[in-house]
DNA sequence: AAATTGAATTATGAATTCATAATTAAGTCA
DNA sequence: TGACTTAATTATGAATTCATAATTCAATTT
């Protein structure tokens, strides 16, 4: 890429769709705590620009559910109820169903291959009960496989619901049986991806994630115990 | 509701979403042709507003694939292309077919009369061969399926995809024979629904779906054909 | 001392302004 | 006449300004 080409792919596109990226990576590795408070003006003056592309950016990522605008008193980091993620798994599992079944139409053998090396590190992570390097390499599967179902809108979608639940997706501690099991459903995950038997595929990955919502539910409800 | 109330329900929202509302509106009915150019500065006078909210909604409808913004060139209704076509109406029937299963699992007798209601009437205008009536039918069969799955969220991102495929949707000349077909894959819908057999009825709904993006490829393969 | 009122401050929503990019129109030359 | 150049116009993106709503905090009352 040349000079003119890397300048105009910063400057090209308009400020607040940069915008909308940075705030939601703000959002998502929780340096915008949810329920916090956004401050507009700090934002403006840590990104160097004016309110009118930042509070674009706002009003786009409360149309995506990251962010509550409350008129008259500013934007807030959505919280996330158990109500709504009571919504938005069934939503998931639907269209993590459907990536891996239109990966199977047409991932290609490298691709596979790919995937396969994912899957092994990941199992390696979970014989060394390392979590966050296991988490990592479970959303890489996912994230293969969406990649692989080669649908742009499909792969928006998806990802604009996984930033909503991420910190529930991701925080929630697995007891050791469950963990045992999670990786025995990612087994059966990787076989039928390599059978391409995408039915099949699709069916496993609803009730993968039915079961994660399962235990997302089960420690919401411990965490409101011990509080 | 009283006075207060009224006077708060429309002022208390702000602009850009009373816009985004009647943009989606004017772009869905077609007084905003796709492909065309939107006039800003026209619609800002026609609703009395400034452009700032104006352009607020445009951004959060481009966010939604609705509309297109072409840097430093304004606003375009985004005209659906084949390739988006073949993107969205898989997602289409994987939500459609979770709002399926969802309704099967709490629907009420009821709402299930209801539906049944707008079938007979849906299956009245096709014996008349009246296609507007039939469509509108059944649409309104489609949204109290929706209605009772009783997930917000799903609500807003199937209506939001149903924007945007909804010309192709509705334009597409059936055949007889396809008419007659898709007539029968309702009576088969409304049946699971019935026995609220939910795997099933999103089974079928994937399937009617499948069936009415191959008549729109079909139709689209002839329009292209015919200029 | 606690609650309540009201002025001062601050933040927000929207209009306006301003710089610049894109388009159109006019003029020039082959 | 028709293509090309360049000036004028218009539209766009972003910054700024302005009116108003919300919040804070001190003063007052009970």
């Amino acid at each position: 890429m040349n000079i003119e080409n890397s300048i105009s792919s910063i400057s090209r596109q308009s400020l607040h769709i940069e915008l909308v990226e940075r705030l939601r990576d703000l959002i998502v590795d929780g340096s915008l705590p949810a329920g916090g408070k956004i401050p507009e003006r700090e934002l403006c003056e840590r990104f160097e620009v004016s309110r009118t592309p930042m509070r674009e950016a706002l009003k786009v990522l409360a149309a995506d559910g990251l962010v509550s605008l409350a008129p008259n008193r500013g934007a807030w980091v959505s919280k996330i109820t158990v109500a709504e993620l009571e919504e938005i798994f069934p939503i998931m599992g639907a269209l993590e169903g459907l990536s891996g079944q239109l990966a199977c139409a047409q991932i290609s053998d490298r691709q596979i291959e790919q995937v396969r090396e994912i899957h092994n590190e990941m199992i390696a992570h979970f014989e060394a009960r390392d979590m966050a390097s296991y988490f990592r390499s479970n959303q890489a599967i996912h994230e293969a496989i969406l990649e692989a179902a080669d649908n742009p809108s499909l792969r928006t979608m998806y990802r604009a619901l996984a930033a909503r639940i991420r910190r529930a997706r991701y925080l929630a501690n697995m007891t050791d049986e469950r963990w045992a099991e999670a990786v025995d459903e990612h087994k059966q995950i990787l076989q039928a991806l390599e059978a391409r038997e995408g039915e099949k595929l699709a069916i496993i990955l609803r009730a993968h994630l039915q079961s994660k919502f399962d235990t997302v539910l089960q420690w919401l409800a411990d965490e409101e115990a011990n509080s």
